[in-house]
RNA sequence: GGGCGGUUAGCUCAGUUGGUUAGAGCGCCUGCCUUACAAGCAGGAGGUCGCAGGUUCGAGCCCUGCACUGCCCA
């Protein structure tokens, strides 16, 4: 029988099976609906992970965090598709297989490009999207039969339509900029690919003879001397008094001789260096912006892989580092070389492989990313877009009203390739979506096929809406877009996010409505919601990285504490908008509560097989479905049920907000705390199965134990999916009414099982219990000893306490409770409450100092509690302007600390009696 | 330089429109192998909420300044 678990729970005993099984048996498979459902579906789309990529812990917290909103959503009987697929991530893949070719000798130049982009395929086939496989192992609960990739024929389409239909709005262009290059990627990429860093370097200072008058200098300072090769000016402030004479003269370039002008501009700042800045137009963005408003040439000095051109005279062929040590070693021996000073400057490096990223100009592909912004700001601002946490948008916005055109071709093969044409006999461009037989200016047959592909965010970029069939007419884009939510990172809020806002507005405005109207923008939008999460760091709040070696493998991890462990560990700690720090001892924690759940499982079943034993058979198909109890049932029984739905009430609010923490923290504390420390230990007393006669009393108390169980693993399956799948399989033996938990409902909150004073006696009942255990405590009284209690209390607490006999004497370890008219016991055998006297006649030596301690730090706290009453009960102001719950809650609080305060005294009275 | 955060128990973090004695997990101390669970049970200690002002009847929460700190952008 499924009943035989193991004496602790083995999560590697069970995972792979229901890992398999999820998959195998498609049970996430969102086929598209008829028509379109009456309420919204929940569609969200996985960030697509890089094909080369492995699963890190930043991917398994957006999982788990998608997997638990996506869970919820499907057993709230919502249409829910989790979209899964990978991102062809154009520089890193084409560097992996490069790597791949070095290793046999080969360069992608040799093999051609045909050849090349073949063999990324093949590697794409034999070892791409690996981190989907280890998304299965972790349970993701993903429609695979949707899986897409951005180099799909399909998705291709849309890459194509988006960009020619920008090109003929006028929103595409071509042409000569500075951009960044990396000198190893040899590829243009865009500003959000370069990392800054701060990194120690030079300011030198560099005498440039002035032509007019010999045996004068201007000395400038740079940070890049190399650069000066590429010199076409010096540029000073043109109010900067040193240097008003040199105004309209001109200088003799050092090493190269080139006559250059002294020109001004307001750019300069006098204050930086010598005020004196030299011009390089092909080597930096601001001076670029200077050569063009002098109206200056703009001389390349360097190539593509950062040598000097031959535009460097001697220098050519040198790389940049080199030409700088010649170059300064040369000035050097010129004596012109002037100070050098330490600087700290921040310098671009390629995101990708670090290597110092060289500004250079040459012609690129841009997108004017104004008119696109204007709309993705209205729609965040309009509210169609609604980030959490909140202050992201304004991130977002800060971006969005600073943005610059985007650069949008790379200098790569493997990619989505531009479908322009260059003309060899007009120099014309043809943007078309079929290739073009003829040049569409001069008809000339004579064309060329840009050889750039696209910044792999533009095709990523399109995805909410491509990955449902746009730029065609589909049902599925009538039925998911827009999708619901999109959860990520911020890392890519301005690479991915950003841009899915900008082409998602810009291009399904276009889009009618399934009813056939016009789209508006609040439609338009590719998700309703944003959540970002954030970072996950080691233990020591450490970034992760290779080179520091703090990695934590999410699968190494999960195997060693389970996946549930893991992801729970990830929802408790996902506080909004703060970074978690994530420690092994937290994942102890929940592997911890995993085998509690398992623990209370094994508890039960071994209870239903007793049950079975004596004909007692309760068929878990046929328990009650709303959990209310009959008013009569025992208090643990009507209170479970009642806390049951409290609890399902306050989770579904956390997850409707994001707040997994809140969450995982609200089912943590039923399970653990309400069913199994109270309404376990409670029920314990009912489940005598071998005597006929109370089957009255065990048969509704194991209905109840199994209900409340049932839909405690409902509660917790999206955060523990792998060791609710298997508990709940074993609970109806095998045969579910579902083929899964996850394909069950969601639990509610039922009011039915909200009774007054319901909560109240219960809360009564366990401070009887625990002030009983603590005093025991007190007074050394062996764990296994029972005592005999008494009890001093307002009628209906002692009609709770005789009713409730049986509990007190189980959960304090108490053989007798008794009701005196009179108190007797001494101070150290009595333990006042605001509701009660108890205490025990248990004999102990006293220790009278120990108890005078006790006694006067309750004491302090009493009256800590007193003053701060007395001091805004005594205050006019307060009782006129406090709200009237407020007044009457600090007076009821104030009267009970000193009726607490009073007896308190009298026992540190009695006290010294004894001393 | 511009922008956005953070500072609450030993650690990691919650703390809702300002309202009655500031919470959780882990860790720590003490006692228990009580037949679901020692990955457990029971009890306990531990915080002048970064600092200084201000607003208010009332501030962990609002305002101002300061200190420290993290991130993003240039």
């Amino acid at each position: 029988m499924s009943h035989d678990l193991s004496k602790a729970y083995d999560p590697t005993a069970i995972e792979d099976r229901w890992a398999e099984y999820w998959v195998r048996e498609r049970l996430f498979k969102t086929p598209s609906p008829k028509g379109i459902p009456a309420r919204a579906p929940f569609t969200i789309l996985l960030p697509p992970p890089n094909v080369t990529g492995r699963l890190h812990m930043g991917h398994m917290l957006n999982q788990t965090e998608m997997d638990i909103l996506t869970r919820w959503h499907r057993m709230l009987g919502d249409t829910t598709l989790w979209l899964p697929g990978t991102d062809h991530a154009g520089i890193a893949t084409q560097m992996m297989v490069e790597r791949q070719l070095a290793s046999e000798g080969k360069t992608r130049q040799q093999l051609g490009r045909e050849a090349f982009v073949e063999r990324v395929w093949q590697w794409k086939q034999h070892y791409g999207g690996a981190i989907l496989d280890q998304m299965k192992r972790l349970g993701a609960s993903v429609d695979w039969s949707r899986e897409y990739f951005t180099m799909d024929d399909n998705l291709s389409i849309a890459v194509k339509e988006a960009f020619v239909r920008l090109y003929e709005q006028g929103l595409i262009y071509r042409g000569a900029y500075i951009v960044n290059w990396c000198p190893r990627c040899q590829t243009a990429i865009s500003d959000l690919e370069v990392v800054h860093e701060e990194q120690k370097g030079k300011l030198w200072e560099i005498r440039y003879p002035v032509a007019e008058a010999p045996g004068q200098f201007l000395t400038i300072a740079t940070t890049r001397p190399e650069t000066m090769l590429g010199d076409v000016a010096v540029a000073v402030h043109p109010n900067d008094e040193r240097y008003q004479h040199l105004h309209g003269k001109h200088l003799r370039l050092p090493l190269i001789g080139r006559k250059i002008p002294v020109i001004t501009d307001e750019w300069v700042s006098p204050e930086f260096g010598t005020g004196a800045v030299k011009i390089t137009p092909a080597h930096d963005p601001n001076d670029f912006a200077i050569g063009q408003r002098h109206g200056l040439p703009f001389i390349n000095v360097m190539d593509d892989t950062a040598h000097i051109t031959a535009e460097g005279g001697a220098y050519s062929g040198l790389d940049r580092y080199e030409a700088r040590k010649r170059i300064l070693a040369d000035l050097e021996a010129q004596g012109l070389l002037g100070a050098a000073k330490d600087h700290t400057n921040a310098v671009g490096k390629c995101d990708r492989c670090k290597t110092i990223v060289e500004p250079r100009l040459s012609t690129q592909w841009f997108i004017k990313v104004q008119p696109l912004a204007d709309k993705a700001i209205a729609a965040v601002e309009q509210g169609h877009v609604r980030f959490t946490p909140e202050q992201y948008a304004k991130t977002y916005f800060e971006w969005m009203r600073n943005i610059h055109d985007w650069c949008i071709s790379r200098q790569l093969w493997w990619g989505h390739r531009i479908p322009a044409w260059h003309c060899r006999t007009c120099q014309q461009i043809t943007v078309a979506r079929e290739t073009p037989a003829m040049c569409a200016h001069c008809g000339s047959t004579g064309l060329q096929q840009e050889t750039d592909v696209l910044d792999t965010w533009f095709s990523s970029g399109l995805l909410p809406c491509s990955v449902f069939g746009w730029p065609n007419p589909a049902h599925d884009l009538d039925v998911f877009y827009p999708t619901q939510l999109l959860v990520t990172g911020f890392d890519i809020l301005f690479f991915w996010v950003a841009r899915m806002i900008m082409l998602g507005c810009h291009f399904m405005l276009d889009v009618p409505m399934p009813d056939g109207s016009q789209r508006e923008l609040k439609d338009a939008v590719p998700f309703r919601e944003v959540y970002i999460h954030a970072l996950v760091r080691d233990a020591e709040r450490q970034k992760m990285s290779k080179t520091k070696g703090n990695v934590i493998d999410p699968i190494e991890i999960a195997g060693k504490y389970g996946t549930d462990a893991v992801r729970f560990t990830l929802a408790s700690m996902a506080s909004p908008g703060t970074d978690i720090a994530f420690s092994e001892a937290r994942t102890e924690g929940y592997r911890a509560f995993a085998n509690k759940i398992w623990n209370a499982a094994r508890f039960i079943f071994m209870n239903v097989d007793k049950a079975a034993e004596a004909g007692i058979r309760i068929h878990p198909n046929e328990l009650p479905t709303g959990l209310q109890v009959s008013a009569s049932a025992p208090i643990e029984a009507r209170w479970i049920t009642s806390q049951l739905s409290a609890t399902a009430e306050e989770v579904n609010k956390a997850l409707a907000n994001y707040r997994f923490d809140d969450a995982a923290r609200l089912v943590y504390g039923f399970f653990w705390g309400d069913y199994c420390d109270w309404y376990l230990e409670i029920v314990k007393l009912r489940l005598d199965f071998s005597d006929p006669a109370s089957q009255q009393i065990s048969k509704p108390a194991l209905t109840t134990l199994l209900a409340v169980f049932e839909a405690s693993l409902r509660l917790l399956s999206p955060f523990m999916p792998f060791l609710t799948e298997e508990l709940w399989h074993a609970l109806y033996d095998g045969k579910p009414p579902a083929k899964s938990v996850a394909l069950s409902s969601y639990p509610q909150a039922n009011i039915a099982t909200y009774q007054s004073g319901l909560l109240k006696d219960m809360a009564i009942l366990q401070d009887l219990i625990v002030t009983t255990r603590a005093l025991r405590k007190d007074l050394d009284v062996p764990e296994r000893e029972l005592v005999a209690i008494e009890l001093s209390a307002s009628e209906d607490v002692q009609r709770l306490a005789a009713s409730n006999r049986d509990i007190i004497e189980k959960l304090a370890r108490v053989s007798s409770i008794a009701f005196p008219s009179e108190w007797k016991l001494g101070p150290a055998n009595t333990r006042k409450t605001v509701n009660f006297t108890l205490g025990t006649p248990y004999e102990k030596q006293i220790d009278v100092a120990a108890e005078r301690e006790r006694l006067q730090k309750k004491l302090e706290q009493y009256e800590k509690v007193l003053v701060n009453a007395k001091r805004q009960l005594d205050n006019e102001a307060f009782l006129a302007k406090a709200p009237e719950k407020v007044v009457s809650g600090l007076k009821k609080q104030a009267e009970e600390a000193a009726m607490l305060r009073r007896e308190t005294l009298d026992a540190l009275e009695k006290l010294e009696q004894f001393a």
